[in-house]
DNA sequence: CACCAGGTCTCTC
DNA sequence: GAGAGACATGGT
C-alpha cells in the first residue's frame, strides 16, 4: 500500500485500505482508546496516535519504522481480499471491513492478553488488561507499558484476582512465570503446527486462544480461531457441523493460507451486525 | 437481576 | 479422545 513520510508523520491517502475503527474493533487489541476522533493506540511500551486529515489518516509517532511494521503497511490488502474472496458471503465482508488490516502485535502481550479472554466480555477484558499495565508496567508518564514477562512474573494469583482476573488469575501466575524463565520468543521462528503445540503447553491456553496468538501475534495467516462469533458465521453460510475442531479444518480447507484474514472479515461483520454495546 | 462472555481445564467413559 | 461441568467476574 502507498504511504508517505513526513515531518508529522505517517500519511495514508488509501483511506479504503486503512480504517481505524475497523482495525482497532474486529477484536484483534485490546489497549486503544478513542477521543473525539482521535484514536490512540498502545503496544509493548510504545504508542501511537492515528488523527484524520482532509482526504488521509495520519499515524502521528516518533518511532516510524516500528508502526509502519505494526500496522502492516507494506501489504496490499487488494490482494489479501481478492484471495479470501472464494465464496459469497466473502464478497460482503471485505467491503463491510474494508479497512481492516491485521496488526503485528508483541507476542508476549498477545499470549497473556488471550488467556484474559476467554470466556470473557471484550470490555472487560480491556479493563482487567489496563489495571495489569497499571500495576505492572513500566511508567512511561502518562501511560502504562504493558509488563515485560520478568515483571507479569511478579504478580501471583491473589494480584490477578485483585485486579478482576478471576479463575483464570491461576492460568496468569503459571504462565507468566514460565515464560519468565524460558527463551519463548525463539518459537517464533517453529512451523505453525509446532508453534502452535508450544503454546497449547501453556496454562490457560488452548486451540483457539492458541489461534488468536499466532495470528495477531506471531505473523501467521494459517490459523483460523473458531470462537463464539464464527460458530454463529458458520452455522449462517457454510454447514451444520458444530464441533469446533472440525470447523476449524473445514475453514482451512476452504482458505488456505489466507484464512485469518478471512477470520478477521467474518468476525468483524457478525460482531457489527450484533453488536450490544 | 439473571444471563452471558473471542474457552480451557478437569474429570469421566 | 469425546462429552459434561465447573469456573470468577462484572457489563448489560
Amino acid at each position: 500500500m502507498q504511504y508517505q513520510v513526513t515531518e508529522r508523520g505517517i500519511v495514508i491517502h488509501d483511506v479504503e485500505q486503512f480504517d481505524p475503527v475497523h482495525i482497532l474493533s474486529c477484536g484483534q487489541i485490546f489497549r486503544y482508546a478513542e477521543d473525539d476522533g482521535v484514536f490512540t493506540v498502545y503496544t509493548r511500551d510504545k504508542r501511537c496516535r492515528i488523527v484524520r486529515d482532509a482526504c488521509a489518516w495520519i499515524i502521528l509517532t516518533n518511532d516510524v519504522p516500528y508502526f509502519v511494521e505494526y500496522f502492516d503497511l507494506a501489504r496490499d490488502y487488494n490482494d489479501v481480499k481478492r484471495d479470501v474472496s472464494v465464496i459469497p458471503v466473502m464478497q460482503d465482508a471485505t467491503r463491510f471491513g474494508s479497512g481492516i488490516r491485521i496488526l503485528k502485535q508483541d507476542f508476549f502481550e498477545m499470549i497473556i492478553s488471550f488467556i484474559i479472554s476467554a470466556n470473557n466480555h471484550i470490555p472487560r477484558i480491556k479493563s482487567i488488561i489496563e489495571r495489569i499495565c497499571a500495576s505492572l508496567g513500566t511508567n512511561m508518564g502518562d501511560y502504562y507499558a504493558f509488563p515485560t514477562p520478568a515483571q507479569l512474573a511478579r504478580g501471583n494469583a491473589e494480584f490477578f484476582r485483585s485486579i478482576g482476573a478471576g479463575y483464570r488469575a491461576e492460568y496468569l501466575e503459571n504462565t507468566a512465570k514460565r515464560l519468565a524463565s524460558e527463551n519463548f520468543t525463539s518459537w517464533l521462528t517453529l512451523p505453525t503446527s509446532e508453534l502452535s503445540k508450544r503454546l497449547v503447553s501453556l496454562m490457560g491456553v488452548g486451540q483457539k486462544v492458541a489461534d488468536c496468538i499466532m495470528l495477531f501475534g506471531a505473523g501467521r495467516t494459517d490459523v483460523f480461531p473458531v470462537d463464539t462469533w464464527i460458530k454463529k458465521v458458520y452455522a449462517d453460510y457454510f454447514d451444520t457441523e458444530t464441533n469446533p475442531t472440525l470447523i476449524r479444518a473445514n475453514l482451512l480447507k476452504i482458505f488456505g493460507d489466507n484464512a485469518g484474514f478471512a477470520q478477521q472479515y467474518l468476525f468483524f461483520m457478525k460482531r457489527e451486525l450484533e453488536k450490544k454495546f
